[in-house]
DNA sequence: GGCGGATTTGACCGGACGATCAGGACCACG
DNA sequence: CGTGGTCCTGATCGTCCGGTCAAATCCGCC
């Protein structure tokens, strides 16, 4: 009966199925707009089989999101202070983008619970979330001090970043549906972004500009 | 019972009040997730009162969007080619945030739409949107052609002032709660944004440099 | 004040949905 | 080959929800 440590193969296959599909949907449809037998359908299971691994809809859901949330983080948390500003800056930049490409279902789910107003989230939100950020704001204000970074406000700098990120995954629909087929959104996204945020964060000084 | 052109005063009234109720809602829970109960609630009238003045739920909110699009194109097509190229730039987005700060209902009511696929804008966004788009990129793109702008991807550019401006919108309960209560996201974004996009965007070649 | 359409509502319908349950199939192990 | 636990499912329950309807009430107008 213990769900959260799978014994059995069978169980750790059947879950795994289970949080993909309810990832599919949920990330497609919302938390309402999802139902069990979508999931269901979308895993090859049946319903009351569903509710055999997990003890309901909101359990499948409240999973998916605990694991979210570090995964999100990662990126944030691999800013190193020993490194180069800029360059650290821009490589965060660009992990968060890669994440954005690869897990697209992960951001949507997060940006529908976020738009509701975070129900099932807050406590981790106000929690770890804003204690990594205000840490990491912190360095960041540290470099720009220190005359390494062009000055600015560093947690809407962070906001910039996961916004214009996020972006390319939450609202995926209209971006391309703007850019047309031909084009690439996302292989596009990676250039532009650098540029921006090198001309963003670029200390004054020196003379350098991305073409 | 032509709906659309409200003759009493009765209808004028009550067709606002159901529609203030129902931006309220959808934007709070997504269209799957609001009901005419919580609407009606909402609204002060019974459910069957509701669906006197709409044919159906979908209506209510097919109503909405309809209505959405121009008002949050409107700041787009203000752009004026006479211009400064700078200084246009810099107003869309302060006008494209101000959206944001007083239509925060309307933008996340939009942000879920985009967010399922877009299943009933599809065609507007295809259309309107991005023709609209397509225009002023190629404004833009002259305006960097002559050098009076720094030169990026006019697509992107655009969608980086929608992200960054419906962010404070969208992620609000985020951004306030890694902001702390303290703090007005909303006051703090249009001088940020404005220096973002001014590094972004300023010429290369004067010595010009806001604060 | 009373007539006719506009407005409002309580009661209800049918389908969808989350969840339950009893029982059957499967499987590891002796 | 039997036994006990794991795994799976058809049938079903109670509730919610969008939508309907007949009847009551309201309101402008003569």
């Amino acid at each position: 009966m213990n769900h959260s440590r799978p014994r059995t193969r069978i169980q750790a296959r059947n879950q795994d199925t289970i949080l993909g599909a309810a990832l599919e949907v949920f990330s497609a449809q919302g938390f309402r707009g999802a139902t069990l037998d979508q999931i269901a359908e979308v895993a090859g299971l049946s319903k009351p089989n569903l509710l055999y691994y997990f003890p309901s809809k909101e359990a499948i859901h409240a999973r998916l999101l605990t694991g979210l949330l570090d995964t999100w983080l990662d990126p944030l948390r691999a800013l190193d202070p020993a490194g180069e500003p800029l360059g650290e800056m821009l490589a965060y930049v660009r992990r968060k983008l890669d994440l954005a490409r690869d897990y697209p279902r992960e951001s949507r789910l997060f940006a529908n619970e976020i738009l509701q107003g975070a129900p099932r989230m807050r406590a981790a939100i106000e929690g770890d979330l804003k204690r990594l950020v205000d840490a990491k704001c912190a360095l960041i204000a540290g470099w720009m001090e220190a005359g390494r970074l062009a000055r600015s406000d560093p947690h809407h700098l962070i906001f910039s970043i996961w916004a214009l990120t996020q972006h390319y995954a939450d609202f995926d629909m209209q971006v391309r549906a703007v850019l047309g087929p031909a084009r690439d959104p996302l292989a596009e996204a990676g250039p532009f972004l650098d540029t921006l945020f090198r001309r963003m964060l670029a200390p004054q000084a020196p003379g350098r500009s991305g073409s």
